[in-house]
DNA sequence: TACAAATGATTTGAGTTCAAATTATATGGT
DNA sequence: ACCATATAATTTGAACTCAAATCATTTGTA
């Protein structure tokens, strides 16, 4: 079945696509399994951490820094700040914008927060030699920018790794 | 810190799962683009496609196929079914399974329907040499691999190793 | 000054996704 | 035959996701 045609190869882009949705399917399994395991969602997680990361931020800020859009993260942000994690307030100079802290019992949550992807895969990833890993975060990011998510601030993603 | 060796490299991880959140966010997108242009989601398009390519199938093997829980699959088929592209039947042996297939209008609708990934996409991917576009793909598989083979069981996640 | 355009956050509406519980049917063991 | 277990589909409940519309505020311009 090994026919090398040159032009478009839609076999090659639905294998692409066959990927993906396995990927997206993991990473929600795993995320149910995390959000039952601390109360939290992966999303969730995601932004606290994004707060923690960069001190009082702006919603803007964060959609950017998580991927998301806007609306989405507002949702988030609804709940982490239902569950007390997460506090906003709104600047008094540009009262148009809003920054979100992490209150102490935040702090807490995210200190107890288990890893991200499921623990297997940080050891069979781990597992691979340095350069495979680089390959394949490489190759995942060029997924992604061909995809079109390009419009971000595309610098940072490619340290010493040219495509 | 040197952290060169100790195995975890929790940077790396956090670039995966960056990547794959770009991912996402880039099909979510192109997922809305093409609801709005046909009127069908991607989801949907890839059920049809799945019981066009494998003739009057149960959902089991439906879910199995598009990578998607039961529950997704069902109600995913509801839409399908409420629209008049597919339909249900019990089979008459067997009286748990159901078999979908499509209507004449189910044909029609995938006749005229676009490529599931974004034009630009497929334009840039097919650009790129067959061995690249092979690592790509495996890349990708091998992530879906390390991720989904979770196997579940007893995978207890807690010894609170924080990220 | 006044008013239009831009910006930041939010709301609304429709869709997807999963686990867990439920319903219906089949199969295997006693 | 009878009942426990297994299998297939479905319902329920809770989150996530986006675009588009909306509200509030700021900035730029006539």
């Amino acid at each position: 079945m090994s026919e090398t045609e040159s032009g478009r190869n839609p076999a090659q882009i639905k294998e692409v696509l066959r990927a993906i949705r396995r990927i997206t399917r993991a990473v929600d399994i795993q995320s149910k399994q995390v959000t039952k395991a601390v109360g939290l969602t992966v999303p969730q997680l995601v932004i606290l951490q994004a707060i923690r990361d960069n001190g009082p931020v702006t919603s803007k800020r964060l959609a950017e820094e998580a991927s998301l859009s806007p609306a989405t993260l507002v949702t988030i942000l609804d709940k982490l700040e239902g569950k007390g994690l997460v506090e906003r307030r709104r600047d008094s100079r540009d009262r148009r914008a809003v920054y979100s802290r992490l209150t102490a019992a935040g702090e807490t949550a995210l200190n107890g927060a288990p890893p991200l992807l499921h623990a297997a895969f940080s050891t069979r990833f781990s597992s691979l030699p340095p350069e495979r890993q680089r390959e394949i975060i490489a190759a995942l990011g060029a997924v992604a920018e061909m995809l079109g998510t390009g419009r971000l601030d595309a610098a940072p993603v490619l340290d010493g790794a040219p495509l």
